[in-house]
DNA sequence: TTGTACGCGTTATCAC
DNA sequence: GTGATAACGCGTACAA
């Protein structure tokens, strides 16, 4: 039972003694009107305090003028990271100029797939999916346009990534060049839980970089004293892992992390438990979040540009709307930004490896 | 001209050889069905691809399973501070619970009234407005129910705010305790222009807390040393504003800040002008952003539950659709956090005031 | 299980 | 040129 059904187009044409379509012409189509027809229109419409039901609008327009961007995780924990606040601002900024609103869309009760079922959007702007085959399966059923920010790019999908696999490449080059050997890889809790053989996507290119820059050194992920840690994207996740990091025996040198917010946790937990940087352990991180500024040493960083992929990627959903553009691939540059946290390896601390450089 | 009209539950009621109820009820009350009928609707509607539309069922059922929160700035502009990031958070985590969903809704083209009338919403929060009251009236008319967090509180009207008076009362005690006479307020760009006399609401209340604090040693806020300045909620906010306090002929010894973002902005811009800290000049912030701690040295600052905010605004929007509840006021309490950044007046600071404290 | 009214605005078609 | 009529979009839920 409804106390107070809305002030409808409906009453309006009553009162005023029109048509329903005379009301909606007045607001949408002046000009088919007389003017004195219109302006009583109008004035009736304020009398009653009418305002239009915007999703009878969106049902006869068959469109809601939003986009919804999709997270894996609940948005809690997504938001903790600026990363996050950098790319939505990016899509934001090329969203709001045509006009179109943001719908946050988080797993509903953990289930990514039901939550595009309930969002009424006009398309997809997807983050760092990692099982994605289900949930595009459900994207593609929903015939909405969609573009993938961070995954693995597919044919017929738009997409926007940077070079995971290069800005990978050279975080491990800067410790291994500074003689590390000792290193130890924060990685991003996956449904992986660790398997990095198994990941796709970002974190796949990502491992592939580490890889890679390893091997040039005669160095293998996973052997040694080279390992992957998965943690959580949140200061605590990389306190966490570094408590349990510097436990061990052997504990590394070097840090390497996907995230700078782990990176910061990491110091910040590094630095509590006595330990100075660079001189005891250096750091380098990933992203390009503005606040990494305020940490002290300077964090060495992979900066990517996360507010021009939100910018793309919008603007890509844009187009794709309009139909104007197949559904394009895009990859963005990562950057190496050198700081304070990275120093030489102290001395010794590679009695327990033989590698050396191949090259 | 549609290319391809998308499977609706008309279709699979002709494929399967039933009525459109049918199919409804197949999904959302198979009870009332022959558990056969439902198998063979379900099969027939998995073969057809089909997605119920979002748009169709809250239009029936009258809900959208959404909140809006209405931001009085453009979008890039409120996500570079952290403050959001945080209330927004405690947003998701008691909306997402009820499953329900977060639309963005800044200004459309300027104007905040228009953008409320386009959301397709349940209900709105909305989030330090200033101007308010065209907005509240927009906000009435669609009838549906709002909490407004950070603004005047209105008899009737469900409001969230904390204890900005006591906070800013306690800014600047602290660095009067500490000596400090040549005192600069960094306001927050509004719409009143400086004219901080015409604030309402959260701004209203910071201002008479300075005043306060600032009459109980005798100080007139705008009279001799002591000023308020507006900028912009940013890091380059603060930059720019304390450049130009340092550019004057008695530059402040204190700044006080109503945001840590324009608080570490001013500090950057000191300490890159060469200035120590605390000792040539003392800092006092507000806010609660987590990456505060990463700064050096340690800013003091207003403490203010913002998470909280969020996580009781949503659950009083959610109690106010429930209709369980009357609009309440509520009024969280602010925390003086004292760290590193206030020193005591440099000597000879106050040789151009006669202040002196009363109590 | 079915038929159908309903929610609410848009727009093509038609009449004056 | 003005305005009305009615179909449409798509699921929901009550009466039959």
């Amino acid at each position: 039972m409804k106390t107070s059904r809305g002030v409808t187009i409906a009453d309006i044409a009553v009162t005023a003694g029109v048509s329903k379509a005379a009301v909606s012409y007045a607001f949408n189509n002046p000009d088919r009107l007389a003017e004195a027809t219109v302006r009583r229109i109008r004035e009736t419409a304020e009398q009653l305090g009418y305002t239009p039901n915007p999703l009878a609008r969106s049902m006869s327009l068959g469109r809601t003028r939003t986009f919804g961007v999709l997270v894996p995780q609940p948005l809690e924990d997504i938001l903790v990271n600026p990363y996050f606040a950098v790319f939505l601002g990016g899509v934001a900024a090329t969203v709001g100029e045509a006009g179109y609103s943001i719908l946050l869309v988080p797993p509903d009760k953990g289930s990514v797939e039901r939550a595009i079922g309930n969002a009424a959007v006009d398309g997809f702007l997807t983050l760092g999916l990692e099982g994605f085959r289900p949930t595009m399966h459900v994207l593609e059923r929903r015939r909405l346009p969609y573009v993938m920010v961070d995954s693995e790019p597919m044919e017929q999908v738009a997409c926007i990534n940077v070079d995971d696999e290069g800005g990978a490449y050279a975080a491990v080059e800067v410790v291994l060049r500074a003689g590390h050997r000792r290193i130890a890889l924060l990685g991003i809790r996956s449904p992986q839980r660790g398997r990095w053989k198994n990941y796709t996507g970002t974190l796949q290119r990502r491992v592939t970089g580490y890889r890679r820059a390893l091997e040039s050194y005669g160095l293998t992920l996973g052997v040694g004293s080279v390992r992957l840690v998965e943690c959580d994207v949140s200061e605590a996740g990389g306190r966490m892992a570094m408590r349990r990091l510097l436990s061990q025996r052997h504990p590394p040198t070097a840090v390497v992390a996907m995230s700078n917010l782990v990176a910061i946790g990491a110091i910040g937990e590094a630095q509590e438990l006595g330990l100075r940087l660079p001189d005891d352990l250096s750091f380098v991180g990933f992203d390009d979040i503005p606040q990494v500024r305020w940490v002290r040493p300077g964090l060495t960083t992979i900066r990517q540009p996360s507010h021009d992929k939100g910018r793309l990627a919008a603007g890509l959903l844009l187009d794709l709307l309009a139909g104007s553009t197949p559904p394009t691939h895009t990859t963005l540059a990562t950057e190496l930004v050198t700081r304070g946290s990275v120093g030489p390896a102290p001395d010794n601390s590679n009695r327990n490896d033989v590698a050396t450089p191949r090259d």
